[in-house]
DNA sequence: AACAGCAACCAAAACGTTTTGGAGGATTTT
DNA sequence: AAAATCCTCCAAAACGTTTTGGTTGCTGTT
């Protein structure tokens, strides 16, 4: 380790006093010019540059942010830590960042080793949001601002998409074309997001007084290969489907591949969409039809969201659910 | 802001100094069992937890890895972080994420901040390793270890992929089957990977005696799109190629799509590989050919490496270069 | 009986800042 | 000319730890 000049040595240097050097440096105060000009000389003579941890100490402030995330993987976690990130920047935060792959003991011990570092706040992404975490969140007394979740109006800060209402909403849209007959690929039971689409897929067709095969309603694990086994499933036991809609783009890609590999046309014989909106729906040569919504915007928010209860000294609380548009692309027809 | 209770009321309480609250907390010195005890009880009801901020101060070590990143976008960049994430897991480190967007401003901003957080070491990845960089990192008296970039051998320490050999590999590869017609689809000139990746394809062809019109060695900037358009030029130019090599899978699937669009056959008439190995490699019917390599295992050494360099005192300088495999897949044939 | 060694603890220094309460001198006000 | 004000600066406290150097009293050795 080298050893660091410290702002005691620049007094030194500079024949002042250790507080004079702190008022140059953070431009408080008032300073005579003259005596400003030699400090900053010798600060710039020693390559003086603070501790921040000292800094910190005195200050009770860290600017730093917590983010904890159950995965890295996938498109839209690194997009909504770019969206976090840019919000931060310009505020002068930095991020710690983590990741439990779901885990709740990593997940709790990580709320711990952050609130021990002395973060100002914590931003939460995990898969599933249970009764311990709102536990968790609200023994601890920094401010808390849940991501990509519903937190069930406990007083607890979330944004997040509608998942219910957007798959509702695209399930609708193909009805509104004059489909009648479905299928449906859903993530793992453990994704309360893929739950959620799938609710609202469901609705969506009772509403308009549409049955639905439960056979032809199906979980796979989001990725493509699954996508395409629970398709061959599926047209195994039903051809007559005008519609497929998969949980997200991997599943539906699958899906459509393996309805291709079946010489059976999209989108005139069946219309496939995604509830996501990847690289992957434009990949094929085929465009997918898919649902777009923004987590560079949603992290944006969030962190955005997580500052003002900072500064804020009330415990606010607010839920924001972004928009999302939908995207009907090449791979669905009318009927 | 809530106050916390800190280490001299737990000694009040506890009727000792600070000092044996201290080494009840570290475990550190001998301190007989029933004040060991009592000091437990208090911490316990107190809710005590330390300010790692002041032991930070004390100690002079903050135990927190600081990485800078050009981007957060695509599949390697966060994987890549996955790896460091594990790697800093397991030694008890955490890790401070900035993204630059590749902007040497604010690489040389996060360098300072990161510094004057006092960070152990910095994981550095960026677009292109120019002489600022170096001249950046041999100023900083921390460790850093440059990821996915060489640094010309001046003493800094990095981990990367050997671009222009394994796409000279896979060149090669694709010249044993017979294929002598290439056309290439390179990335935007400032990228020093993909200028890597073509060199060793150029280099591939040379040694095996191939003449490349230059007209079919393109640029395009990583985009399924870009592959497409680049693809429909060189089909313009020339038709009688009969591989195609694009530096990522994006433009690979592009191409890929632009071909059989033309309602020319692949692989029977003509081979695409990408020098890449992501999702979308098996995202189409026909699975694309290409190189794969572990960003995670690239993250986890370079964190690896990056600790090595902490602990020890002498500065140590290391490269490393990992290996990748070659998968030929169905959008490749013999000739 | 004198002393060495050790377990158990404490007081105070050190880490490097910011901030506070004043002090000294110059300048303005009355 | 005295009083009030302002500018400039300093010494010291505060932030909450770890660590150092010692002290105390006890046990066992010679």
């Amino acid at each position: 380790m080298k050893k660091d000049i410290n702002i005691k040595e620049v007094a030194k240097k500079a024949g002042v006093s250790i507080a004079t050097v702190s008022r140059v440096f953070n431009n408080s105060g008032t300073v005579k010019e003259s005596t400003r000009k030699k400090i900053e000389a010798v600060i710039e003579e020693t390559g003086y540059y603070p501790n921040v941890l000292a800094r910190e100490l005195a200050e009770k402030k860290t600017h730093l942010i917590g983010l904890i995330v159950h995965s890295m993987i996938g498109e839209g976690i690194p997009r909504m830590i770019n969206g976090v990130n840019e919000m931060l920047e310009d505020n002068d935060y930095n991020l710690l960042i983590a990741c439990t792959n779901g885990i709740l003991e990593s997940e709790i011990k990580h709320f711990e080793i952050f609130r021990s570092k002395r973060v100002e706040g914590i931003l939460f992404a995990t898969r599933e949001f249970k009764e311990e975490h709102r536990d968790l969140i609200q023994k601890i007394p920094i401010p808390v601002v849940v991501l990509l979740q519903r937190t069930d109006k406990e007083g607890i800060s979330f944004v997040t998409f509608d998942n219910y209402t957007f798959a509702k909403d695209a399930t609708e849209k193909l009805i509104g074309l004059g489909h009648r007959n479905f299928a449906f690929i859903g993530g793992p039971a453990t994704s309360v997001n893929s739950r959620e689409r799938q609710r609202g897929f469901r609705d969506g067709l009772k509403e308009n007084g549409i049955e639905l095969d439960t056979n032809l309603s199906r979980n796979g694990d989001f990725t493509i290969e699954s996508g395409y086994q629970q398709m061959e499933e599926i047209l195994a036991i039903e051809k007559e489907i005008t519609a497929v809609i998969a949980v997200n783009d991997g599943m539906a890609i699958g899906a459509l591949n393996c309805i291709q590999d079946h010489d059976i046309a999209v989108p005139n014989d069946i219309s496939v969409l995604g509830l996501d909106d990847t690289v992957l729906a434009k990949a094929s040569r085929l465009k997918l039809s898919g649902v777009h919504y923004s987590y560079s915007k949603l992290g944006k928010q969030g962190a955005g969201l997580l500052l003002k209860q900072i500064e804020s000294d009330e415990a606010l609380f607010e839920e924001v659910v972004l928009p999302y548009e939908i995207h009907l692309r090449e791979s669905v027809n009318k009927r």
